[in-house]
DNA sequence: TAAAGTAGTTACCTTTGCGTAACTATCAAA
DNA sequence: TTTGATAGTTACGCAAAGGTAACTACTTTA
């Protein structure tokens, strides 16, 4: 089943993993929950992750209403990325998932 | 990077998308959220997935912790798959995230 | 004139994720 | 003896995701 498949499935689930199911692009979202940012600085920002996935990341997030491109006319260019409403409606998600790991990586070193 | 790079980076997002980020996970993990079920009834609740996804999937969630694999010693065999507590944790997440699509779709439809 | 900064793109390649279909093992029941 | 059910496994291959590195275009600054 591709991408695009998932995205008109009857199941809001999977649905929502046609929109977010990879790797990096949770990363990105929760990396912009609290400020908007450039490419450069989402690159910098990002362990890791290399120019090629982010570009095509917010590519795809960008068409799926995630995230908004805003070209500033500016020299040197300016780029700033930020979430939409849509977006911003998975901060609270992004968050619980960052804790539910810090939760549960704190146990396995004291045990 | 690999999958297993990420489940030991610094950041703990990295490291909850390297035990969740594929299209797959979330979803069975979401399957589970209410119930124990077969292997069999894993591939029937789950649209489109295919029985080996879903042998790699729950493999691999086992490995991590999230879920829990009890085979009866029984004829014909019976295996039950249930989450664990840290598989349990995610389930108001995963609940979130299927409700954060139904949210927005609706929108796209209704617009 | 050359370097530096921004925001990418492009080509090429490898790895992972996923799909399809056939096959295995076990025992009970018909 | 064949069929059926359960719970997978295996082989094969394609597509998507991801990595590396070089390149572009523009303008300011040195």
């Amino acid at each position: 089943m591709k991408r695009t498949d998932f995205k008109n499935c009857s199941c809001a689930m999977q649905r929502s993993m046609g929109i977010l199911g990879t790797r990096w692009k949770p990363i990105i979202i929760y990396t912009l929950r609290d400020r908007k940012a450039r490419f450069g600085q989402l690159d910098a920002l990002i362990e890791n992750i290399s120019r090629k996935v982010l570009t095509s990341s917010l590519k795809e997030l960008e068409e799926d209403g995630i995230i908004l491109r805003e070209e500033f006319k500016e020299l040197p260019p300016r780029v700033e990325y930020a979430l939409t409403e849509k977006g911003k409606a998975l901060i609270p998600i992004m968050c619980q998932l960052a804790k539910w790991n810090e939760e549960y990586y704190k146990e396995e070193i004291t045990i």
